[in-house]
Formats: structure tokens, sequence, C-alpha cells
DNA sequence: AACTAGCTCAACCGCCGGTTC
DNA sequence: GGAACCGGCGGTTGAGCTAGT
């Protein structure tokens, strides 16, 4: 940490300009993104390597989607915040285009007035006698990895982004297609757990990496990032 | 026109976990 | 084992803009 601050002395600070962004855009159109220690110095500019980073990521990365906020997306939003907390970037990683640092501006400056609001709504109808209200569970995603024998994926290779969510066990896509991947339940059936607790079956799934060992061997997947596994604690 | 308050969002900061040596 | 380094994250800040007076 000392190094890292003795290392940014003299580095600039502020606002982008204009040719700053040309350079770092044709850094990485050249080099690609990642190596972010590296960028400065190829692209020639006076920046510490996070402030290169966070510049690509947040603004001149071409996949962002500059248009305002969709009803769909802040709905997806006040539902993915109310399961995971802040985890701006799990949220971010479900809507497309959308970057960690604008749902989390869009949240601080749009929705969270608005959570509360609700809440003081809510503990006036609390008030009330007679009626019971359940305290909200942020329910914590458990990040899990599988061994390649592992029987959840039925010794398949996984090719596509899949989806595997359950309370206890979870079946695998076999042909990739998110909708014939339908999680298990304690009960044994299909019931649709982004269904009931989301409404989320109809979208595109996001990428995300959340990924703990299950054993010993940790499985390589060609798509690792696209795998999910959510256990409600 | 001038001032102020509130809002937005780009950018910074400190910290953390993973990797390398 | 531990120091150094790196990428990444969430919290926070502050410059610039806008609306209200």
């Amino acid at each position: 940490m000392h190094m890292e601050k003795s290392k940014s002395r003299g580095v600039r600070k502020g606002a982008w300009t204009y040719e700053e962004d040309k350079l770092l855009k044709a850094c990485i159109d050249k080099y690609g993104e990642g190596k972010w220690h590296l960028v400065p110095q190829r692209a020639g500019l006076n920046r510490c390597r996070k402030s290169c980073r966070l510049r690509w990521l947040n603004y001149l990365n071409p996949t962002i989607n500059r248009e305002n906020f969709s009803e769909d997306e802040v709905d997806m939003i006040l539902r993915l915040h109310k399961l995971l907390g802040n985890r701006w970037t799990l949220i971010a990683a479900r809507l497309p285009g959308r970057t960690s640092n604008d749902v989390k501006n869009y949240w601080h400056t749009h929705l969270r007035k608005k959570m509360i609001s609700r809440k003081l709504e809510e503990k006036k109808e609390k008030k009330k006698p007679n009626e019971t209200m359940k305290a909200h569970e942020i329910i914590k995603p458990q990040p899990r990895t599988f061994l390649s024998h592992s029987p959840r994926l039925n010794g398949k290779h996984i090719e596509k982004p899949i989806v595997a969510v359950s309370t206890k066990d979870a079946s695998v896509a076999k042909d990739g297609n998110f909708d014939t991947m339908l999680p298990i339940n304690d009960n044994g059936d299909h019931a649709m757990w982004w269904e009931s607790l989301l409404n989320l079956r109809n979208d595109k799934i996001g990428s995300c990496s959340l990924l703990q060992e299950e054993g010993n061997s940790i499985l390589e997947l060609p798509n690792i990032e696209n795998f999910f596994y959510w256990r409600s604690q």
C-alpha cells in the first residue's frame, strides 16, 4: 500500500481529457483489456493503472449503455438489491451494458430515496395493531465450484452459459437452453426459483464469477464466469 | 442577473483476495 | 511463510450542472 502511494506520486488526477481518452482507447484496441499496470506506459499516459482501468470500464468501453434506465432495469435493480444487498457488480452483471458504477450511482440518486420513503411507510403500517411485518432478509449467494466428476454436472461438458439455481440441488441444461434448465427444489419438482423469488424467468442470463471449491480439485469451465450457483442461507 | 441548494455522475480512495516470487 | 504486486470492489467525494428564489 505504501508502494502504491509512492508510485502514484506525480501521476495526473481528475477529469480525463479528450486526448487522454484517445490514447487509452488506442491502447486497449491494440493490446486488449487487462494488464492494467502496463497500460499507462503503453498508452503514454501519466495516469495510474486504476485510473486507466476505471476510465475504460466505466466510460470508454463501447459496450456501455448510456441511455436512461428503463423501467425493467429499475425493477431488476430493486429486486436484485433486495436479494444481494450492495453487490453492485453482481447486480450490474445482470444488466447488459450497465456498469457497477452506473448502478451504484443510480441507486444512490434515485432508488435509495424510494426505499427510504417506502420503509417509513412500512414503519407506519407496522404501528397498526394485530399486524406483523417480516424483516427483510438478504440472501447472500454462495459461490461454488464443482469437481469435474461431480454428479451435478452429469459428466457434461459445459459450452454455453448456464445457471444452476437451487435450494438443495440443481439440474444442468443439457442443451444450453436456459428455459429447459429448471432448478429443482427440495421437494424434487421444478419449481421456478427465479420466478417465485425474482420473476426473472424470461431474462437473459448475465455473467458473474461466483465460484468456490467443492472439493480439492477445481473444475475448469470454459465459461466459468457464467456459472451461477445460488443457495439461500 | 446573481446567488443558492440540490442533483448527477465521473473519479478517487482504501481495502481485500489472489498470485507471484 | 511472507512481502510485493495486481485486479477488483464498494464507499465516498467533489466538480459541474440545473432549478428555484
